[in-house]
DNA sequence: ATCCTCTTTGCACTCGTGTGCAACGCAGCA
DNA sequence: TGCTGCGTTGCACACGAGTGCAAAGAGGAT
């Protein structure tokens, strides 16, 4: 407001049309050198910047993604975000922040991310990806899930390789001599919690073991200190258990630790999956499957950007490796545990 | 792309003018009951969505705020965020979010922000937040810093009341019979570092302590670690030691335990200010002042809408008192602490 | 039946910028 | 000198919606 300058009060300034102010601004345009720097310092005395809205408008893309995120206490969350503004503001997007609805009602949501003319969308780990993914992709906007898969063709995704990590989880607790094994699951509907799990049991039950005790932790802490209770209060408890995130995981050992009065390892070996910041505290010292968020953003932004700027139409699908990185929650192998790069690995 | 639906053919089809389109989507506009429903019905059947880029365009007004934050690895961050998140999108504004530069340069990230013609701008904690307020200010923008303040007339902020809470932990330490302390300090140039450190100091030198050792922690948990070895190595160490974030307190714990060999609290009494998640989980316990994350945000919220809406011009600056959270970090006086709604608070 | 009032509607202009098209100027060449 | 061609420039239209103004219509009072 008060006397907004536009490309008009620069034209005037440096003597030229507003086209020719336009196409300063425009990469590539045909412009003189010397009118350029006319108009240059026209718009630099003015204090001008072309304004997004009205270049959006005549465009047809806004350069704004869209990103939907819940689950935010998770600092698995926190640190895609800022990888993610990162990639997308050095790319020239920018990104329109929303949160899943607590009220699971995602027609306002979708209503409100079409209103704005968005060029794509990301979704992390929502209840509603798929309701959401679906409604996006129909009405032609380019989505990429991350840390969720969807069926539906069209639509993007990178995810850890969930399937693989759970079995080195599997393995890995099997040669540390544990044969009883519980699970705290994430929500039943997310198809990371479902690949976790189904890969886990499966290797396991390759190896002989087919009991697996299960309790649901929902992806809260409160969820799964409950699902702590359960499974460790019992007379046969488990003296493995694998967390389907090291969010719930660390719950879990406070639960074991301070409220039931075990010791881990020695009493109860803790898994996770993610590797996040607390993960590496001392204090928790969580042997865990990295997931990778450098590698996941780029992959997403490059997924993105490629469907948007017209390079590929195709939808992709991207699964990523982590290492299974050893810590001293859980009982150690005697073989295949290898340093690299400063950190203990697990590579039978 | 691919026929987007405009208000032309929502007129087409529903048999009236654009204009008529245009007021049934603008509350308050004057329009009769049955036109409204027969334009519902066809932008129903259309599935037609106002474009908010245009409609930004013509009222010069975005219902974007942009949102500049850092150190979204202390959780405090992703909690504001989430809480920003939902406030906003519930009065029908939308979140805009811009990382920190790490490269320093605000003037690429204040040409983004303005090019988008957002209606207000809320700093959360960055190393340029004076710089960037006062730019955006003079731009006529409304701008609230959170957890920050700033000297310059009409730049609105929202803080704890980092003085009164800091000399509650003074208060609180000496009632547990402390006398050698230390401050693990954030950055320099923080107004939030500065009043917690100063009061604190003060407060002690009230009541006759004098010293009090200090170690940059630089905001981050790396630094706060190296704070705590040169602090805490010392033959005479410190017993009790503030640091001017959860954040890094967690880190000195971590530290003192499990690299110098120390218990806390009975070697070392350990305090920290945000009374973030991390601090409730009971491996650390953290005695800590609150920072209330939801009347922060409401405040902030308030104070930005009010001028952009136009019903207050002038800037407010608002500091919201927290309760001292007593946990096992530290030694716990004999008197003082008093248990309210659940938790155990000093009040003494 | 006439006049007045109030509600509803459409016309036309506006927001700030991108861009196709045609005109212009200048240089090079025959 | 006259023609061709290329690089530059301005005109005018477009993007999609909000809104003041005046005309049209409905309804009531006289």
């Amino acid at each position: 407001m008060a006397g907004r300058i536009t490309s008009v009060e620069v034209a005037r300034r440096a003597g030229v049309s507003r086209s020719a102010v336009s196409r300063c601004f425009t990469p590539g345009a045909s412009i003189a050198d010397d009118t350029r720097k006319r108009v240059m310092d026209a718009a630099k005395a003015l204090g001008y910047r072309p304004n997004a809205i009205a270049r959006s408008l005549i465009a047809g893309r806004s350069r704004m993604i869209a990103v939907v995120v819940a689950y935010l206490e998770n600092q698995f969350y926190p640190d895609l975000l800022a990888r993610l503004a990162d990639e997308l503001q050095a790319r020239g997007y920018h990104l329109l922040l929303f949160t899943g609805p607590s009220d699971g009602n995602s027609d306002a949501l979708f209503a409100q991310i079409l209103a704005y003319q968005v060029d794509g969308i990301v979704l992390a780990s929502t209840s509603l990806s798929s309701a959401l993914a679906d409604e996006c992709n129909a009405a032609g906007i380019p989505v990429v899930l991350i840390n969720r898969t969807n069926d539906r063709a069209g639509v993007s995704s990178v995810t850890a390789d969930n399937r693989n990590g759970a079995r080195a989880l599997a393995d890995f607790l099997l040669a540390a001599g544990h044969r009883r094994f519980g699970y705290v699951a994430g929500s039943a509907g997310s198809s990371t919690n479902q690949d976790r799990e189904t890969a886990f049991r499966e290797r396991l039950a390759e190896r002989g073991v087919t009991e697996v005790l299960r309790e649901d932790g929902l992806y809260s802490q409160a969820g799964a200190a409950e699902a702590a209770r359960r499974l460790l209060g019992r007379a046969d408890r488990p003296d493995a258990v694998f967390c389907a995130n090291d969010h719930m995981a660390i719950a879990v050992m406070d639960t074991a630790r301070h409220e039931l009065g075990l010791r881990v390892p020695e009493d109860v070996s803790i898994v996770g999956y993610d590797d996040v910041g607390p993960a590496r505290w001392p204090s928790y010292a969580l042997t865990s499957v990295e997931q990778p968020v450098g590698t996941m953003v780029d992959l997403a932004v490059a997924a993105l950007l490629d469907r948007i700027e017209g390079r590929e139409a195709a939808a992709r699908i991207a699964r990523v490796p982590g290492e299974l990185v050893v810590r001293a929650s859980a009982r150690r192998p005697e073989h295949g545990v290898v340093r690299v790069d400063g950190r203990d690995v697990w590579r039978p």
